[in-house]
DNA sequence: ACCAGTCAAGGAAGC
DNA sequence: GCTTCCTTGACTGGT
């Protein structure tokens, strides 16, 4: 069985008025420190209500999910020098989490996350560690909050980055930065290949990143097509596949026609071939979970519900 | 009500 | 070595 994925945003919910909110540092700075708190506090809440629904609605739909990055706009930000204990409705939140917890705890939806591109384990800039170090440790942190378990079933997702040196030299870098990590932060690491010609392929994660690190390879259909490095797709998902302790979970898009063969589509349209594998299978589409819907109309055999 | 410009971030690619 | 682009939705300020 290969359940599919909806990432961050419900576009039916968005209907209903359960959407996310951001807050730029501009902004937060521009304002007397007492007002910024309070409409970052009430942003931060509302992403949290907005997650929560977001949760329920893939429970009932049998869809996994990943929550969006940006749920908690400045709070790992240097400058900006705010934690979640000086917003005024940190109850509130707290609260939140609870019921996020309790939402999870009854229906076992699988949650995962995808940080930022700007999260660099390998780089070869101190600061830029450090930063992505205290971002992944806040995630993960949040994870354990919400009672997610610390291993792959809740997998933390995102790339190398950084060629700066040969690819065993960059991987040894980052498993050296990987360590500093909290335990259970690093426990729901994984890595996946990338799309562009001079970054990491499949081959070169699972031949080369992969031994040193043991860190499950996160598949994705799209990055393949593009940067396939010899690599069949059949050779490629089993590779990754076996990398994987737990139900892997893959990520799946098609190019947006146009000139830009990366851009993401609207609505899938060509079969997936899971080549006979059991995996979870985030939607990277910009029609969300319309796109889900849609796409198992026209493919019942991903449809999860009812069969 | 609407629209265009803006936004914190790292790295790759193009010049 | 510098600039631009990547990518994204939501905010912000001007009309």
């Amino acid at each position: 069985m290969n359940r599919l994925g909806l990432c961050c945003i419900s576009l039916k919910l968005k209907e209903q008025g359960f959407g996310h909110q951001t807050m730029t540092f501009k902004r937060f700075n521009s304002l007397p420190r007492e007002e910024a708190l309070e409409t970052l506090g009430d942003r931060i809440l509302n992403n949290l209500v907005t997650t929560n629904r977001t949760i329920q609605f893939c429970a009932e739909n049998n869809y996994v999910y990943r929550v969006s990055s940006d749920i908690f706009p400045l709070i790992t930000y240097d400058e900006a020098n705010v934690s979640l204990e000086d917003l005024p409705n940190h109850d509130d939140i707290q609260d939140e989490f609870d019921d996020i917890a309790q939402t999870i705890s009854s229906t076992n939806v699988r949650v995962s996350a995808h940080p930022s591109e700007f999260n660099s384990l390998s780089s070869l800039n101190e600061k830029v560690i450090e930063k992505s170090i205290t971002e992944l440790n806040f995630y993960s942190s949040f994870f354990d909050r919400i009672g997610l378990p610390a291993d792959r079933r809740s997998p933390m997702n995102f790339h190398v980055h950084n060629n700066n040196g040969t690819r065993e030299e960059i991987a040894h870098r980052f498993y050296n930065n990987f360590k500093k990590l909290d335990e259970n932060c690093q426990s729901r690491i994984v890595i996946e290949n990338d799309d562009k010609l001079n970054c990491w392929s499949v081959k070169e994660l699972v031949d080369i990143f992969h031994p040193i690190t043991r860190i499950p390879i996160t598949f994705d259909y799209l990055h393949h097509k593009c940067h396939p490095n010899n690599l069949t797709e059949q050779d490629a998902i089993n590779r990754c596949w076996e990398t994987w302790q737990t139900t892997p979970l893959f990520h799946y898009s098609e190019s947006r026609p146009g000139n830009n063969p990366r851009a993401h589509c609207d609505i899938p349209t060509q079969t997936i071939n899971t080549y006979g594998l059991e995996f979870d299978l985030d939607f990277e589409v910009k029609q969300k979970d319309l796109a889900i819907h849609e796409y198992q109309q026209l493919y019942p055999q991903f449809s999860t519900i009812g069969v």
